[in-house]
DNA sequence: CTGTTAGCGCGTTCAT
DNA sequence: ATGAACGCGCTAACAG
């Protein structure tokens, strides 16, 4: 492997001089400079970035630890923070958290370890975990959800006033039994979802009755058996609210497979939007979040935190969209089948 | 930041012991060993895994380069390699390629610069790409394409025999005007899916006319123009074999758009499991790859590499599996409407 | 079994 | 504007 020594050498220069050439901090010669430069064309030369990272103390790569690689919500959210990442001169490796603290725990201690640039990170619960890396003065920002006494970077969507609205769809649509499949306690996410929806519960002068709600895991299997647990109440739900993508899908299965008609006799809304959401059947109402933006949002704070690391830590909340499509609409006011943005005759 | 020294001052040790401790290379005294552990929590020690690397010469980083981290195709794949990559004490960053080679370029670079200690590729077709890191000395194995020309560790399935089986499922379910939407030229995958289809047409004493071939881009929005253009030719097909996920997502939009039923007017085999494929109506037959078992396959071969570099190359290519649902069977034997594996009373 | 020494490849002083 | 010297934190070679 070719070193800046032997750069140095064929360039009859020093070594200092090509550092400085390459990384353009100081003033040099520009015959010199040319002359150097031509030599690691030559030679192919690639600086040593282990090296330089021991050297300068510090990274250009950040890690992102996301809660589910499988979960299409993220995939948008990484192009964000890549194109940000990109345009501050850093590289984005993702790191698989699984939602298992386990793996997640041993992603931090790899950031660590590397001493990469900078962790985003959508916390599975443990508070600890993010704690361990704002005391080693690792820069950080929490994404899609909010972590519990720590005083750090965050970008959040409405989440009570998307789940509000969502909740107030159904009412509208003249459903009676409205049931929430939510998440985690311990996340804040499923937290603040399920509070939008008793809000909004109560604002139409309904209870919010704690046999419509379901904890789950955020998975697909969880929303079936949430959804089925439902079904086998004394007094089933006529709509249900739930709080995220992989679940709604579990949610809905078991509709189908219960031969239960999805929005007739059980309307569904969902919070995050899930691929080919068009080409199921019924096609299905979502709280849309800005997934792409969402990430943007993550990196630009990661980045002015890395430059700034006394700044105060800030949250940034973005708005969701209710998106409105075949599986929360009884009926159209004349009577007729609904068929709403999405429905059977969508547009491109 | 605490280094080895000062544990060793805490320990009273040399800083050498420590690192022997930690590595557990060379036998050590075993009071001194439980001391320095001792100071090492005590201290919350991490060693620099940046000076770690430089010193050894190696990371323990693999990273895995995917073309497309939105196909769900990658990531049980990537569960895989994970899994693996773990017992054998490595870490697993993911990049995404997102099928555009400069994306890929700059990863591939950072892989190198990076020092990493493998690299585990899907690559979007530049053989050069490989040619840079196996000249470099990096152990690399390819998944899912063959790299032209170039001798390295590959992980394939059998697309030949997959597409073959897929057509001559749809020549047996009666459809007589059978078209293939297929990836890019460059790409082996796509080459060889289409030549499985090319086999069982003329296996079946059919000519395979070329005007029923369609090159797209593997992406959802290429199956849609590809199918709009074959709908749009004089005779139109009854049938498509589309040779990924994401198009064949594309061309049921497409065939929904026009209001052609499937499977009654236009049979649908796609090549790789779609996630939520049950809840797609109709459900979709496609040609199933062992994704996980893929990724385990190549995780493997790159520990063998990476232990033995000199060792010769080789290439393990895995079965695939037709899952035959509703989109390609016009109707059963008795005239009824078929109601295959994964219909509308789907088992769980 | 342990400590001393050296050097991985860079970037950054400090002289000149 | 340039070069010499040093050290980032660690592990491997060598002595003892």
């Amino acid at each position: 492997m070719t070193t800046i020594y032997d750069v140095a050498r064929v360039a009859e220069v020093s070594a200092s001089t090509v550092s400085r050439v390459l990384n353009g901090h100081s003033s040099v010669d520009p015959d010199l400079a040319a002359r150097v430069r031509q030599v690691v064309l030559d030679l192919d030369y690639r600086p040593n970035a282990v090296a330089r990272s021991l050297r300068r103390q510090r990274t250009s790569l950040w890690a992102v630890i996301i809660s589910d690689i499988g979960n299409p919500f993220f995939t948008s959210l990484v192009r964000g923070i890549e194109d940000v990442a990109q345009e501050a001169g850093f590289s984005v490796v993702l790191c698989n958290g699984d939602e298992d603290p386990e793996k997640e725990t041993r992603y931090v201690t790899a950031a660590l370890a590397e001493r990469m640039a900078g962790v985003i990170i959508s916390p599975s619960g443990r508070p600890a975990l993010i704690n361990r890396l704002t005391e080693a003065g690792m820069p950080v920002v929490a994404i899609d959800r909010q972590p519990h006494g720590v005083a750090v970077d965050t970008v959040l969507v409405d989440n009570v006033h998307g789940a509000e609205t969502a909740t107030a769809h159904l009412i509208d649509s003249g459903y009676r039994r409205i049931a929430c499949v939510t998440g985690p306690r311990r996340i804040s996410t499923a937290v603040q979802r399920l509070r939008g929806y008793q809000q909004a519960l109560r604002a139409a002068g309904r209870s919010a009755p704690e046999d419509l709600v379901r904890y789950a895991d955020f998975r697909e299997d969880g929303g079936y058996r949430a959804m089925a647990s439902l079904l086998n109440a004394a007094e089933p739900p006529d709509a249900v609210f739930v709080t995220n993508n992989l679940m709604t899908v579990g949610a809905v299965e078991c509709l189908v497979d219960r031969g239960i008609a999805v929005p007739t006799r059980c309307g569904v809304v969902g919070f995050d939007d899930i691929p080919w959401a068009h080409l199921v059947r019924p096609s299905l109402s979502t709280v849309a979040q800005p997934t792409y933006d969402l990430g943007r949002a993550a990196a630009s704070l990661l980045t002015e935190r890395i430059a700034n690391p006394a700044k105060a830590s800030s949250t940034v909340t973005l708005r969701t969209t209710l998106r409105i499509r075949e599986s929360s609409v009884r009926s159209l006011p004349d009577g007729q089948p609904a068929a709403g943005a999405g429905g059977p005759a969508r547009a491109r």
